[in-house]
DNA sequence: TATTATT
């Protein structure tokens, strides 16, 4: 049986160290460029989300000087994280007012200012077991916050019990010395009033893969090499049940993934289906994938959309490769359209069926995949 | 009794 987990979990920010300076890259007396008001830091992308994928989304906000999705250095897997830095630190800051929270398909988004690289910041994460189970998060962090600066802390909790708290729990300080501290300071110990002690020691590096975690990516692995070099690395595993099957644009080998993967992913949707939205999926009007992916249309935005709107509509439903609102040129409002591009079939098509006919506001979108008609206009 | 935070 598999357990369902979610998390509590406290959106750190880091905050840029020093006062508040111009535009444009800061110069320090040393030469060396200060970036820490301009690099972000972004946790829990969602394991499938290429470099493209993350490239346009936080460049939706302002131009990057360089950004990464950190991978595996052996399996090429997504670590689930990576940075982003801007040219201007003012859309560091308004790509963590816009984008820290954004829910993408499973995952909530974290977007905070990366603390400079070091090493002494590097394995300073804590498993923490044997939590009383009346210990919430805040609990917890005020128990190991004498110990040094908490990064990120989280219990785990039950969902089948409606949040009930695991018992265990993860600590990341700020420095590996302060987590070492920690561990001689409470593993063994018993917090005031609970009755039995907690365990607390590293946790596990994320290379230590579970048995299922390792078939999984054995299984992606296999996939990449079978469907072919880097343009195919947006190879993605739906996340919804098949609709039946569409033309896939750049994979014809994926149901054993699907079946392998479906398993641990819920099916969310952000409206129902209706018979009618359905109709949008006859198929007379398809143009077929235009280069990565499949081009939708969405019609009726308010002149106020911008490109954030998109993400957040059809995020969820799978893996999204560009979008785009469509703007007045003098008046900079959106004209009432725009375009999001999604690589497979299937989810370009359940954010179809779903979204057509979705009320944004006092508007009600339609929502299809692009025509030749509309291409030429 | 284990999530994915340092390029």
């Amino acid at each position: 049986m598999v357990t369902i987990i979610s998390t509590m979990e406290t959106q750190v920010s880091n905050g840029p160290s020093g006062t508040s300076l111009p535009n444009g890259p800061v110069i320090s007396t040393n030469g060396s460029t200060d970036d820490s008001k301009t690099n972000l830091i972004v946790n829990y992308l969602p394991q499938n989300m290429t470099q493209e994928e993350f490239k346009s989304l936080f460049g939706s906000i302002g131009e990057i000087e360089s950004c990464k999705l950190v991978r595996d250095k052996i399996t090429g897997q997504s670590l689930g994280y990576g940075f982003v830095n801007y040219v201007d630190p003012n859309d560091a800051d308004k790509a963590i007012n816009t984008l820290n929270g954004l829910k993408l398909q499973t995952k909530t988004i974290k977007v905070s200012y990366a603390r400079p690289s070091s090493a002494s910041i590097r394995d300073a994460n804590l498993y923490v077991s044997g939590l009383p189970k009346t210990m919430n998060q805040k609990d917890m962090e005020q128990l190991f916050s004498q110990y040094g600066r908490i990064i990120t802390s989280r219990i785990l909790v039950d969902q089948v019990t409606a949040g009930i708290s695991r018992g265990v729990g993860f600590i990341r300080f700020d420095k590996r010395n302060e987590a070492e501290e920690a561990i001689k300071g409470l593993n063994g110990q018993k917090p005031l009033g609970a009755a039995e002690p907690i365990t607390v020691k590293f946790a596990n590096n994320p290379s230590q893969k579970t048995g299922q975690a390792l078939l999984t990516q054995l299984y992606q692995t296999a996939a990449r090499r079978y469907t072919g070099p880097l343009h195919h690395q947006t190879q993605r595993f739906s996340m919804i049940p098949s609709l039946g099957k569409g033309p896939d644009p750049n994979n014809s080998s994926k149901p054993i993934l699907d079946n392998l993967l479906n398993a641990s992913y819920g099916v969310k949707r952000f409206s129902p289906i209706t018979i009618d939205s359905m109709t949008s999926l006859a198929g007379v009007n398809l143009t077929g994938p235009t280069g990565a992916g499949w081009c939708i249309f969405v019609y009726n935005l308010s002149p106020e959309a911008d490109e954030s709107v998109l993400w957040q509509l059809f995020g969820p439903f799978g893996a999204v490769t560009n979008v785009k609102v469509i703007r007045d040129f003098t008046t900079n409002k959106c004209k009432g359209f725009g375009f999001v591009t999604m690589t497979n079939y299937d989810e370009a098509a359940m954010a179809i069926a779903s979204l057509n006919g979705y009320r944004l506001g006092d508007r009600v979108l339609q929502v299809s995949f692009k025509t030749s008609k509309q291409h030429k206009a």
